[in-house]
DNA sequence: TCACCCTTGTACATCATATCACAAATGTTT
DNA sequence: AAACATTTGTGATATGATGTACAAGGGTGA
């Protein structure tokens, strides 16, 4: 892979790309032209085409894309690994909530355990363990990178006990906007900001 | 306002001026600097000064910008109404985890009532009533714009319901994507791929 | 096998967004 | 009251993303 220098707006389409490919080949598709997947996912397809690109020339001129292979190279040369090792830090009714919706299996790897503070939450809830956030390191999985966020407070405190253990990539459902050394990502995800900004753009007509 | 033409880069991070200020506000900071700012929530004090000015002349030169009436205006004039009325169409795990989920409330708005196909979901879970899918016109609450879209399926068809009845945004939540004509606008909100997106900005260094 | 058709991948042009640099205007200090 | 130190708001510019146009090359059918 042509590693530096994708677009980050690029970097944000790979997921959909991806989702609509496993869809077309669940449905039996084969091979899909960039105008036919447009169409699908409402993206130009010369947006798609350029996108790829980055990647490398998987496409054959005449012909489109093979869905198989174009499924394998996003998997393999993108690092989606279905053995990712996903934590959750935070088991209140979100935290549990996403425990409990195992739809991703198979998809980007699974909640391996979780975190919290509160001792009514340590323990097994559904079939995902959860430990005291004070022995993180000690149950924290080999080689995992990724934490999704769902406490109700304290979460840059909690974010810099993250970090300091490896953790490089955070999904973040708090409210709280929190701050990050360079090489470590944060993606907020806050469901009031999206309705908030919902609300803008219907009233900017 | 000066209506049309605010970016859309701009409208992305309205919601997050508003949620950093409601802060300060309640920790009692009474002036902001755009720099002061820009540090706080990581934006660049000059893209902050720029995102104000699409609204009007909000700060005085050589002092800053008074944080009560900042929000004031974000609030008037960008149309955020505390009342706006918010229905959640599916009533599964993750509907009824927002059900629970009152945080929003004197932010912008709240859930009114939610809807579902499944006649073990009608009735009262949390405060919130579910009515039948099939009498949504019937429950649709006068002056609802937002719609919160949680079902496990059917995602489409449901979406050109809510349209046909009014709905002009949409949070979506489900895996599938959906269409809706100009106008309306959809907002995507899906874990799997911000898990993946966040992979392959890891994996991208 | 050959000729035609189709679709990719990319150079170039256009549009959108972010950053720079500074004049204008206000608060603060002497 | 005047001079100074700040900080805003905004033209001008740089960067980044998207859209247009087309050459290059593989697939298809006779």
């Amino acid at each position: 892979m042509k590693h530096n220098k994708v677009p980050k707006a690029t970097l944000q389409r790979y997921p959909i790309y991806l989702k609509a490919l496993r869809k077309l080949h669940h449905m039996g598709v084969e091979r899909i032209m960039s105008r036919e997947l447009g169409n699908f996912v409402d993206i130009e397809s010369t947006t798609i085409r350029r996108d790829f690109s980055f990647i490398g020339s998987l496409g054959k001129q005449g012909y489109g894309y093979d869905v198989a292979s174009l499924i394998d190279v996003f998997n393999g040369q993108l690092g989606v690994n279905f053995d990712e090792k996903l934590i959750l830090v935070g088991a209140g009714n979100l935290g549990r909530a996403l425990m409990n919706y195992n739809r991703w299996n198979h998809v980007v790897g699974e909640i391996v355990c979780a975190f919290d503070t509160d001792n009514d939450k340590i323990g097994s809830l559904s079939e995902v363990p959860v430990y005291h956030l004070r022995d993180f390191n000690q149950y924290l999985p080999e080689g995992c990178r990724i934490a999704i966020l769902t406490v109700s407070g304290n979460a840059q405190e909690t974010v810099d006990l993250l970090i300091e253990s490896g953790i490089v990539g955070i999904v973040n459902f708090t409210h709280e906007h929190i701050q990050a050394p360079k090489g470590v990502i944060i993606r907020t995800v806050d469901v009031v900001s999206t309705i908030q900004e919902l609300i803008f753009q219907v009233n900017n007509f």
